[in-house]
DNA sequence: CCACACCGAGAGCACTGCTCTTGACTCGGT
DNA sequence: ACCGAGTCAAGAGCAGTGCTCTCGGTGTGG
């Protein structure tokens, strides 16, 4: 009995809890759709204008602005690893990085407002939380994942190694990505990955209007150098 | 006599052009002190009330918020382009490609606001006028140049040849920096200068935080596998 | 000398993010 | 069964925004 009323009260307030959550989800919802329509410059009272509600209903569920957007930003970077860990596993190193590097620059292109709003100039009040960090490492361990397992089996030339301050980075980041992976290999992968958002950003800003209007074969073009560089080997 | 009334008149014609283009420049700068203090999202109003006139006052010089963005676009776009062309030429093309892109950053992190302008994820409702591509082209130019003549004294050396619609685009760059110059190695240099501006986006943007505080080493790095990949050689 | 173009200021419109208050509703404990 | 507590939506309101229009004043050109 004491069990039942335990879930029966827990299921009331997961009741509660869930019709919240719902709510949140529709408001973020419509706030991705008109973030789609005209952009970052997202008016709080047009969402609330979407759902029937008065504007000021609508801080019962999120904060501020800022927390809508921090709200959506988790989203988006959850939504682009989950497209980057998607990404079946190719044969040799160099086409797995490619298909990760085509799967993201896919996404941005299906949300060109999301990519912005995760990789484009910063909101000028705004500063990220860090609830966002964790969501926003998932793309990048996707990449990482692909140069530590190339290490392993022996399809990463490693370069010339680095030293100083930088080398001892690129040290921190190749024990994160893999244990004994050399530090150099790593800090070339962060300036692949680097390379990866460049590119797609490059494309969606607008910095290959009237040059160059084969864009995935330009992408393509670029993500081969890129892995040629990192030292990924069939 | 005639030709003396003519510059008189001239000189009372370009007298008011000179007043207003005063006017424009403090407009200007005062735009660019806000830009500097609150980013992107500048307030017509304020920066009426920092020249101590009405706001309306405003619209006699820009007709409308666009146009003074526009105008700082342009005039960031050609300080950008004079900060690359100011960089001495140092003896070797895989130098003078690291000088100017640090001269670049440099100058990226002196501006960082009018850099977000210029390369960061553009304004909704904002479409750059073609005034802008002039002045945009410069800094592509100030590499371009490197390569170009890289490939002349025989400091370059091409990749493989790239066909299809991507081989014919990459064909109308070399053509516009170098007459006869290897269209790969057009491309190369397009996608190296995207390796610049992803670089440099991603310092700006905060992609580093917690991770590369050695900010310019790292930026070193990168620019020297850029140079690498294009094939630009001592 | 006068008309005309320009310039600045103010009022005003529709919009924004955000706060505060008010009234209605639901839920939990006695 | 009822009543206090908590939650929710709505409305009014504040300060701010881009932008338009109209009104006086001022200097220039013919």
């Amino acid at each position: 009995m004491l069990s039942v009323w335990h879930t029966d009260s827990m299921s009331a307030a997961s009741l509660r809890a869930r019709i919240r959550a719902e709510m949140s989800d529709e408001i973020k919802a419509a706030a991705r759709k008109h973030l789609a329509i005209e952009g970052a410059n997202l008016s709080l009272r047009a969402v609330a204008r979407d759902l029937g509600m008065a504007s000021s209903a609508l801080y019962r569920y999120f904060a501020s602005r800022d927390e809508l957007l921090t709200a959506l930003i988790i989203d988006a970077y959850d939504a682009l690893g989950a497209a980057a860990e998607a990404v079946p596993v190719f044969p040799t190193a160099p086409q797995r990085w490619v298909e990760i590097a085509h799967a993201v620059r896919n996404w941005a292109l299906a949300n060109p407002h999301e990519w912005a709003l995760v990789y484009g100039s910063p909101v000028p009040g705004y500063q990220a939380p860090s609830d966002t960090i964790g969501s926003a490492t998932r793309v990048i361990f996707a990449f990482a994942r692909v140069v530590a397992e190339a290490a392993t089996t022996g399809h990463a030339v490693a370069g010339s190694p680095v030293d100083g301050q930088l080398g001892e980075e690129f040290h921190a980041l190749a024990e994160l990505a893999l244990p004994g992976m050399a530090p150099q290999l790593a800090g070339r992968a962060m300036a692949g990955w680097i390379q990866v958002c460049g590119a797609v950003s490059a494309e969606l800003f607008g910095q290959l209007a009237n040059t160059i209007d084969a864009r995935r074969e330009f992408f393509e073009f670029q993500m081969r150098g890129t892995v040629d560089w990192i030292g990924l080997r069939a």
